[in-house]
DNA sequence: AAGTTTTTTAATCAAATGATTAAAAATATT
DNA sequence: AATATTTTTAATCATTTGATTAAAAAACTT
């Protein structure tokens, strides 16, 4: 009965995988029925619990891989003590708009599994929480070495994740507001790598901090 | 059978919309349960579908209202003819921050719904017509004759969101890697009505446009 | 108070959904 | 080629879930 297994490029559980990414991240756990993801891979239904055991490990493990995806990127940059205030700001905007330039639902994603903050997470919060920790030492070390206080990095972080993230998780709404397709707003967004560090520059020097 | 319907502070139709409301904003459409908006509102789950006919018809009301909260204080500020852009910058940033310390969940769930692109926001496409219009013709006169260009405008609206309104999506988030409490953020968010509209002034006189 | 209408409930239905099972098909091993 | 192992499938189960129904309870009308 089974369908042929070679001359396949991909195997059968990494198809699963990537159609849950899919899926997960455009619709959330709730509203993807392992129906869906069986039939976007192109696999009995069986099949998915045979490799994954169940609907929730298997989010778990998109999940996780998405998250390390979300701010992986960001170690090399932030780690290195030679760049500069401005190389940091330039590095890590073009860096983090090319990701999501390709992954534009992944902010969405991560933040609305955030939220909800059920036992969806209770899984993959310790692996996350040893990426962030990690991350969120390199941050502040950085940061606070170029002299921005404590106090005020809460809202240079808001500024900053404000500045780049927001559009991609707005952005159905913006392009409808503004009226313009998929890549005029990839357009767009190739123009915020140069602006986006200037106005952050802007902002630091705007006020009293 | 039934429970007594007088000595209630709220009708239980009214009370359905609210557990609704919050359920709906918390979690979205297909997470939330009608029995659990009915346990919520503690009623019988016939008397959700004897009020609001299904699920879906009880969402889109929930939803609209929401969305009208959502822009409507908008409108007697762009209307104002005689404010400046300084003005209006400053009356629309503090009026929203203020509105969403009280509906924190408010811009996540329009997105949510906006993203999964489905029917159900067809009532809020008009209305969103209608505030772009408004918005447009007030800010794009005055902002055009400080010389900023249509093809600016896009990146303007997208600074201006993603510096209000950002915070509030990824509250959660901003919480726990800051790791400050609700009051703290609230605090940081009543700070931001000042320094949002310097900020933004800075961005505008910083680069190109 | 009797009768009428509105509100609320318990019980139930039908479809959707996550998961399991036993067996078929493909592949690997000998 | 015969046998064992891995992969895949169809069929099915048990719950969950949105919705309906018939009737009880409360409120209203006369």
């Amino acid at each position: 009965m089974a369908k042929p297994k070679k001359n396949e490029d991909v195997s059968a559980e990494e198809r699963i995988k990537e159609a849950a990414r899919k899926l997960f991240t455009e619709k959330g756990f709730d509203a993807v029925k392992t129906r869906d993801i069986a039939a976007e891979a192109g696999i009995n239904l069986a099949l998915l619990n045979y490799y994954f055991r169940s609907k929730q490990k298997l989010f778990d493990i998109v999940m996780i891989e998405n998250f390390e995806r979300f701010i992986k990127q960001l170690i090399p940059i932030l780690g290195n003590e030679e760049l500069s205030l401005d190389e940091i700001l330039t590095q890590v905007t073009a860096s983090y708009i090319d990701m999501l330039k390709l992954n534009p639902g992944l902010p969405f994603f991560i933040m609305n599994e955030m939220r909800s903050d059920s036992n969806k997470l209770q899984h993959v919060r310790e692996k996350m929480a040893q990426v962030k920790a990690r991350f969120l030492k390199r941050v502040e070390d950085t940061l606070l070495k170029k002299k921005i206080s404590q106090a005020n990095m809460a809202h240079m972080m808001m500024n900053f994740m404000g500045l780049i993230i927001f559009p991609f998780v707005a952005q159905p709404i913006l392009m409808k507001v503004n009226n313009i397709n998929k890549k005029e707003f990839d357009s767009i967004m190739e123009e915020r790598k140069e602006l986006v560090p200037i106005w952050l520059k802007a902002i630091m020097k705007a006020n009293k901090f």
